[in-house]
DNA sequence: AAGGCCTACAACCGCCCTCTT
DNA sequence: AAAGAGGGCGGTTGTAGGCCT
């Protein structure tokens, strides 16, 4: 590094020598060195935490003489200088288990890092990072295959008996995931619930920033990175999702190799039906970490524009206009023209405490079926996307984000609706967080123009099923938290 | 040998949360 | 309750070094 060279032999800077590297974060009259650190600086560091201990970091810099602000020496403490930090190339283990773990946390590097001794959230967002480029590169999916498979196979068993078989210790990491849920979901749920039920709290323009990024690339019909630039902690929905995680509704139809990678999940595309289809639409989540945000209005994303290649040649149709012989398509209008199992709707629809859910999802419906009508339904007679067309689609698409902020957000493989009921269900039965009522500033603050109820129309529907490919599967998953309750 | 590309890594930046006052 | 400081976290950038052409 270059300006390495500037740095004076004992690590410090006198105030003449630090010159332009003020660290305008930091500091506060004192002109903070920045760039590399000198092993002269991590000896004071290191004695500095070792006579005072972690923390107050901005104090280093007056007591130990260090032109660095707290930020950086907290940096450098943590990432290079702390004691037991394991250097060197990931292990395979530690690769599989940051793959297991980003599926499950998606970016959220510190809270890996905690399950990997020795590691620092730098380095596993460097690894993940770096992995993603090489195997966007070798056209690979981003999680291995058995990563993939896992829920899959988990929905089709049932959510307590899949401890047969398969990797131990990876099932169970799973397993522990999925009942031990973290407090972050609580602390989500009851944040989602702040927004609940009525606000199709509008994914901003990181949406778009996914697609432009990521679905012009081929590559990530297969893997949608979730490192994915996200824009803001807690606003962010971060459910990386293998297998969703680039399953676009764009592009994952339109790309032989795509379904090749599919059906080397183990699953198969909608267009090819297949009774497996509906299980295995539980992979593909439209766009994963999605960022939302509830202070932008969904007209705004309307307007974006997504550049051609966004523009599926072929079988966009397919998803984009509503095809009542789809299965997928037809489980959900099933599910929302038909009654829920007995006692549903009142207890756990009308529930103030499960409106996050299904309302959400018929809310979605409406908006979804509103920006429709204001789009000129060219969308719905039309099997080639138009531009216009692709915007609506893509709107739609960021409005089913949403749902990302409904479901858990550490859901491994984006069961948003499983793990939500995995949630809700002792919520509901113990009445506890879940009971928090959304504001009804907010609640009248969404400009929910007309009243609505569950039977939405079938074209809604569909479009619902189509943007938000994981709400088909949230009817069998309904019905079958219904039934134990 | 030279240039370009890729990878790994270190560090910074900006936002946000939590705690304290 | 509000404001400010400290700290944490995720994203981004810049650089060195290796590899390839």
């Amino acid at each position: 590094m270059s300006h390495m060279t500037n740095e004076s032999e004992d690590g410090m800077l006198s105030k003449d020598d630090a010159g332009s590297q003020l660290n305008d974060d930091c500091d506060v009259g004192i002109i903070l060195k920045k760039g590399p650190w000198t092993s002269a600086e991590d000896a004071i560091l290191v004695e500095y935490v070792k006579k005072h201990g972690e923390g107050n970091w901005n104090a280093v810099q007056k007591h130990s003489g260090l032109y660095r602000c707290g930020k950086s020496c907290r940096l450098r403490w943590a990432n290079h200088l702390r004691p037991n930090l394991k250097k060197g190339a990931f292990t395979a283990d530690e690769e599989q288990l940051i793959a297991e773990l980003h599926a499950k946390m998606g970016n959220k590097w510190a809270r890996m890092a905690a399950h990997l001794p020795g590691r620092t959230d730098n380095e596993i967002k460097n690894y993940w990072n770096t992995r993603i480029k090489r195997r966007q590169r070798a056209g690979l999916p981003l999680y291995p295959p058995e990563l993939c498979m896992e829920p899959l196979q988990e929905n089709q068993e049932g959510h307590t008996d899949g401890i047969n078989g398969g990797d131990k210790r990876h099932r169970g990491f799973l397993l522990k995931s999925r009942y031990e849920i973290p407090d972050v979901i609580f602390d989500r749920l009851k944040a989602n619930q702040c927004l609940l039920p009525y606000v199709p709290e509008i994914p901003d323009i990181s949406e778009n920033s996914i697609l432009l990024k990521g679905l012009g690339s081929s590559q990530y019909c297969n893997f949608m990175p979730s490192t994915l630039p996200s824009q803001k902690r807690l606003r962010e929905s971060t459910v990386p999702c293998p297998g969703s995680n680039g399953f676009s509704a764009f592009d994952h139809f339109q790309d032989d190799v795509c379904d090749k990678v599919a059906q080397s999940f183990g699953f198969s595309s909608p267009l090819h039906p297949d009774p497996a289809s509906e299980n295995s639409l539980s992979f593909i989540h439209s766009l994963s970490d999605g960022n939302s945000s509830a202070s932008k209005p969904t007209n705004v994303a309307v307007k974006l524009e997504l550049p051609s290649f966004q523009y599926p040649e072929t079988d966009l149709g397919s998803w984009g206009s509503s095809t009542p012989s789809h299965p997928l398509l037809e489980s959900v209008d099933a599910f929302i023209q038909s009654p829920p199992p007995t006692g549903m709707q009142e207890e756990e629809c009308s529930s103030p405490r499960n409106s996050g859910l299904l309302d959400a999802l018929l809310h979605q419906a409406k908006t979804l079926s509103s920006t429709k009508n204001h789009s000129s339904d060219k969308s719905s007679k039309s099997a080639t996307a138009t531009p216009g067309e692709i915007a609506n689609t893509s709107t739609l698409n960021m409005c089913g984000t949403e749902w990302e902020d409904y479901a858990d957000p550490i859901s491994p493989f984006g069961h948003s609706a499983t793990s939500l009921f995995s949630e809700l269900t002792p919520l509901s039965a113990s009445a506890s967080t879940m009971d928090v009522q959304p504001p009804c500033d907010i609640v009248k603050s969404e400009p929910c123009e007309q009243a609505w109820t569950l039977s939405v129309d079938n074209e809604t529907t569909s479009l619902l099923s189509i943007t938000r490919p994981d709400v088909c599967v949230a009817p069998i998953w309904l019905e079958q938290a219904c039934r134990q309750i």
